[in-house]
DNA sequence: CTCTGGATTGAC
DNA sequence: TCAATCCAGAGG
């Protein structure tokens, strides 16, 4: 096993967004192994209007104000799940949305969580398929990503260029250039 | 309590 | 282009 990627370094959310891209996340279950290496992201910050955490604390989000490194995972559009990575100090609301995976172990098993998928560009290639491909649940959301069963592991980004965007599927905030992924990568959501 | 819309996906 | 599906959050 690698070392883990540990979010404690406190750096801006900006930063850890396009650091957390070449990232691999980890999840170990009974059913085994799944790894998926983080190709894009977008980041969430406490005074931008399209970040859950810009209106104050609810029950919903406060996983957000805890401390960096644990799972903030969310229902949304009454069937899906998304999952983030709380990336600032206590009390201060901002995460980071992982959106895409590339598979790279456990394919089989992410499958196998998604019957109806047959390529495996599918498999994780947004934010709620990569919760299913994951086996990632609202079981998981305010678990610290530091150790097992959920965890980050560090990985060099090879050359591959990071490409900024503004973000997908907001209505508020929508020029913001938030969203970072690995240019070229085939892994990645839509546009 | 009621109402509206959502950090999405997949079918048509 | 749009339905599925249901809860969080806002407002009364």
């Amino acid at each position: 096993m690698g070392v883990i990627f540990k979010i404690s370094s406190c750096k801006p959310t900006i930063e850890l967004a396009s650091r957390l891209l070449g990232q691999h996340l980890v999840h170990e279950t009974k059913e085994g192994i799944s790894v998926g290496r983080i190709v894009e992201t977008e980041a969430y910050l406490s005074d931008d209007p399209a970040c859950h955490a810009s209106r104050g604390m609810t029950k919903r989000n406060q996983v957000m104000f805890g401390p960096p490194g644990y799972a903030y995972v969310y229902f949304v559009y009454g069937m899906y799940y998304c999952f983030n990575v709380v990336t600032a100090p206590e009390g201060v609301g901002e995460a980071v949305l992982i959106r895409a995976l590339e598979p790279l172990e456990g394919i089989d098993l992410m499958f196998k969580r998604r019957p109806k998928i047959k390529r495996v560009e599918d498999l994780c290639n947004g934010p709620a398929k990569l919760v299913l491909a994951m086996g990632i649940t609202k079981e998981h959301n305010g678990i610290s990503l530091n150790q097992t069963p959920l965890f980050l592991e560090k990985n060099h980004l090879r050359k591959k260029e990071i490409v900024t965007t503004s973000r997908i599927g907001i209505s508020e905030g929508i020029h913001f250039p938030y969203r970072f992924y690995l240019k070229d990568n085939r892994f990645i959501s839509r546009k």
